[in-house]
RNA sequence: GGGCAGUUGGCGCAGCGGUAGCGCGUCCGCCUCACACGCGGAAGGUCACAGGUUCAAAUCCUGUACUGCCCACCA
């Protein structure tokens, strides 16, 4: 005998080998099939597996393997991604805590290298996790985003870029982040509310007058002041524009400016202009050619400023300050004020805007065919809510800064002569001894040489002493380029040509400006066709208050301990159950038993149902002569529930397609078809019977196995000589298909009749504590002959379910003594309880009825009696009011009835 | 400052023109020979608020109030 219990673990483990030793997840161009093909977003290799990751994958494994059951050639890409800042915080962080050492202890290559050893290692950490969460993804071929084919494809984007100029090297003032020590792009960087302080600090006029008072809230940033600026309709500074003050501490002059971009209401009017440390300050700068002095370092210490604080961290440089123009009377004041502060997507340290030569790549010209895309609807969105930040994104690009000072990505594929370009290179010797390039400057004189390997010979002087450009790429450049690399662009493979572009991008919101319009303007760029067609944005998985996961917060729910403890499918099923497109997922162990439950209600039913199998000689076709109202009525519901999880499937809700199953396996065929099944069991009736269950349930199956593969894939197994089914995994069979023929309006309808009927008596049983084994008497009372031909052709369903002993039904039968009443539509139920019933009870039961049946009265009737109503509203509405009218009316009388019986 | 979501029984959500559903929780009764990870039953909501459109609104429109998210150079 089979376990009471499913139990996963085993059966996981198990198949999960078969799947990867029969190769079933393997790319296999077959030109006869439509292409479904997804690339994964690739997990960085920074560490473990997290709630995210188990939802969006599992919601790309549904859709793939769907669509591999549809017919069609599904193939999902797996890869993972080097994650450039993350990875190397990641490694110089355990560098720091097991060997105390620091990437400079190591050394450039030294230090590559053993981030190359992590992959080695963390990367099959990854892979193992792919494995036990079920995912159709082929292990035996994961590409990387570093490695050779990728770093090709990296340059030759690079290269024509360059070629086409928009690439380009520019000095201007980028975000920098001190603790990463690299530049990074607009949007890698995040705003906080931060509790901060306002300065209103005294600028001292030239002529000794009492200048200006300006508000900041960067204090340390007055060194590097090149003017003042108020707004030019200021009415309180009109007649200083032009004049100079003193910049406390520093003492030195510079002019009161007028500029649009200071806001009237703000402060006391007057802003100090720091062009090198404020990107507003910057524009104003370039507005009046101020000139740019630059007090703040890349370490975030104080150069070019008065002797007292040179080498100063920044923010003690802060508080000296404050100090020290407080002592000299020059600070009017401090408020509390809470301003954005930016900072680093990695790190989050405070972000110093920091002149800078960097590489960019200019947006506008890639941006407008994206645009295009969004816009016409051929790029689409699930949801639509997004494409209009989408469009206004890319409308307001910024040019994209590429480069990054770090050392772990795709190293920049530009060369310089030392020769030719010398002027514009600054080496340095590092810790090892050996000489590297820290600084290149293309306004000094460098001269790019764009090669993937080292040039030969520098071109123009023949020399060979030649040097790569020390930074590497942003990590998003590689990963733009993700859904044409992998399949071997910039080639022309046969990979490139069958499974791109590919079908759907399933990611989170979070990345959609950082990744997938980059995939976007980059496959547009190079292709001329988008990448995909369809954007699914996920929502992200939080805890049960809708708070992030987060270590701090010590919320975080590890889906492999989950997937130990309940099963994978459990786990699975219990994200899918809430995957609506967008929208967040609280998230809690209490989740995931519900959907453990119904994996376990699964592993029952087909239990049950193979036990009864026994003597049975498969394969059992559907039967072909149904005329049982329960065969008919649940080959209805079944039918209907298929066709509307392949809806939720083509429509990527998920959710739909996961709730409709639970409800169609648990409610209607558990709960109901196998229960009535139970009586013919002992019939002639029962092959039957059993061809039903088990070709539904296998259809069921079929259907769940894209969601609940591991369980549906167990079964199916065992079921597979009764359905007569041939091919061992379900992956390789169709998925069920709709059938009209099997919908049966008339089936459903008088089903439903019974089902409330017995609802009915089974609520009175309850109410009236009927030992659940007493078999009782119930009358019924119908009105038309139709009702009474339904119930008494299936009154062995009513004496089944409601246990039923003796079941007398009739028109306008007499109402018995002593006896319980209840009205379902037109039918009228007496259960007779001497001795059982409590007088007072029923009263209160009755009353309640009463009153429900007075309300329907007067809404119905009200409706009726509007001549808008009738003449507005389709007849069928009517028609169904009228009868509605009706119901109620009968329920009125004999509620009333059965009242005053009672008194 | 701009934009986008959300506001439905104790909690978490679905429904998105015909008058409320699900899961969990609660209460009552059951170890009914597939399942106590179960079975049967019950209680519990004027669908945030105010207007409007419509014969009819949780569902469409407008506004308000909260909540969350995204974007933005207010020092």
């Amino acid at each position: 005998m089979l376990p009471k219990a499913y139990e996963p673990q085993e059966v996981e483990k198990k198949l999960v080998d078969k799947w990867q030793q029969a190769k079933l997840f393997a790319a296999h161009i077959d030109k006869n099939k439509k292409p479904f093909v997804i690339v994964i977003p690739p997990p960085n290799i920074t560490g473990a597996l997290h709630m995210g990751h188990a939802s969006t994958n599992t919601l790309q494994d549904v859709l793939i393997r769907a669509h591999r059951m549809f017919g069609e050639d599904a193939y999902w890409v797996p890869g993972t991604d080097h994650g450039g800042i993350a990875t190397q915080n990641v490694i110089e962080k355990k560098l720091a805590k097991e060997e105390h050492k620091s990437r400079h202890d190591l050394g450039r290559e030294a230090f590559v290298q053993t981030v190359w050893d992590w992959y080695n290692d963390c990367g099959n950490a990854i892979f193992n996790q792919f494995r036990k969460m079920g995912w159709s993804l082929d292990l035996s071929d994961i590409l990387f985003t570093m490695d050779e084919k990728r770093a090709q494809a990296v340059y030759e984007c690079f290269r024509r870029l360059w070629e086409k100029k928009y690439i380009y090297r520019g000095k201007r003032l980028i975000n920098w982040c001190v603790r990463c020590s690299t530049a990074l792009s607009d949007i890698e960087v995040e705003h906080e509310q931060h509790a901060g302080k306002l300065w209103y600090l005294r600028y001292k006029g030239e002529d000794g007058s009492d200048g200006i008072v300006i508000a900041t809230t960067r204090p340390e940033t007055i060194y590097a002041d090149a003017a003042i600026a108020v707004n030019p309709k200021d009415e309180r500074y009109k007649n200083m524009v032009g004049k100079k003050v003193i910049i406390p501490l520093a003492n030195r002059a510079i002019p009161i400016i007028a500029d649009e971009a200071v806001e009237l209401g703000f402060g006391t009017g007057a802003l100090k202009i720091t062009p090198a440390h404020d990107a507003t300050d910057y524009e104003v700068g370039q507005r009046h050619n101020l000139p740019i002095m630059t007090v703040i370092n890349d370490k975030g210490k104080m150069i070019n400023c008065p002797e007292k604080y040179l080498g100063m961290d920044r923010d003690l440089c802060r508080q000296q300050t404050v100090k020290d123009l407080e002592a000299a009377g020059l600070l009017v004041k401090e408020e509390k004020y809470n301003n954005a502060v930016s900072t680093c997507y990695r790190c989050h340290n405070t972000i110093e805007p920091f002149m800078s030569e960097q590489w960019f790549v200019k947006m506008d010209e890639l941006a407008k065919p994206a645009i295009k895309a969004a816009e016409s609807g051929e790029l689409r969105f699930h949801p639509e809510s997004w494409k209009t930040p989408f469009v206004n994104w890319l409308k307001n690009l910024q040019d994209w800064c590429i480069s990054r000072q770090i050392w772990w990505g795709h190293r920049i594929p530009v060369w310089y002569c030392r020769h030719c370009s010398q002027n514009g290179l600054t080496f340095a010797t590092d810790q090892q001894g050996h000489e590297q390039l820290t600084k290149v400057s293309f306004e000094d004189g460098a001269k790019p040489i764009v090669s993937y390997h080292k040039p030969e010979k520098c071109p123009v002087c023949g020399g060979h002493d030649l040097v790569q450009d020390p930074d590497v790429l942003d990590t998003w450049f590689s990963s733009a380029l993700w859904p044409m690399s992998v399949f071997g662009w910039p080639e022309k493979t046969p990979e490139m040509e069958h499974f791109y572009p590919t079908s759907v991008m399933v990611t989170g919101y979070e990345i959609l400006y950082l990744w997938v319009a980059r995939m976007v303007m980059m496959g547009l760029e190079f292709t001329g066709k988008l990448p995909f067609t369809d954007v699914y944005l996920n929502g992200i998985v939080r805890d049960r208050h809708g708070q992030k996961m987060s270590k701090s917060k010590g919320n975080v729910i590890d889906p492999l301990d989950m997937t130990a403890k309940y099963g994978t499918d459990a786990v699975r099923f219990s994200l899918l159950m809430q995957a609506v497109p967008s929208k967040d997922i609280p998230y809690s162990e209490d989740s995931i038993t519900g959907a453990r439950n119904f994996c376990n209600k699964i592993y029952n039913a087909s239990r049950f149902i193979l036990m009864n199998m026994e003597g049975i000689q498969g394969p059992l076709a559907m039967p072909k002569d149904i005329t049982e109202l329960a065969d008919r009525w649940i080959l209805d519901r079944y039918t209907h529930a298929i066709k509307t999880a392949r809806e939720g499937i083509e429509k990527y809700n998920l959710a739909l397609t996961a709730n409709t199953l639970y409800h169609f396996l648990w409610g209607d065929f558990c709960d109901w078809y196998v229960e009535l099944a139970k009586q013919r069991f002992q019939t002639a009736d029962k092959e039957k019977v059993m061809a039903l269950c088990v070709n539904i349930l296998y259809g069921t199956l079929k259907a769940l196995h894209p969601l609940i593969p591991f369980i549906t894939e167990e079964i199916a197994a065992s079921l597979r000589p009764y359905v007569g089914e041939k091919e061992e995994f379900l992956l390789n069979q169709a998925y069920p298909q709709f059938d009209p023929k099997l919908t049966d309006k008339e089936a459903v309808s008088k089903m439903a009749l019974l089902q409330g009927v017995i609802g009915q008596i089974r609520t009175i049983r309850s109410q009236f504590n009927v030992p659940p084994a007493l078999k009782i008497t119930a009358v019924l009372s119908a009105k038309t002959q139709e009702e009474l031909d339904v119930l008494k052709a299936y009154e062995n369903y009513i004496t089944l379910m409601a246990k039923v002993g003796d079941l007398r039904i009739g028109v306008n039968m007499e109402k018995p003594k002593q006896t319980a009443t209840a009205v379902y539509e037109n039918i009228t139920i007496y259960v007779p309880l001497t001795g059982l019933i409590d007088f007072d009870k029923e009263r209160k039961r009755l009353e309640k009825n009463l009153s429900l049946a007075k309300a329907n009265i007067a809404s119905r009737e009200a409706r009726l009696a509007q001549e808008n109503f009738l003449k507005h509203a389709p007849q069928e509405q009517v028609e169904k009011t009228r009868e509605e009218l009706a119901a109620a009316k009968l329920a009125l009388a004999q509620v009333t009835a059965s009242l005053e019986d009672l008194a």
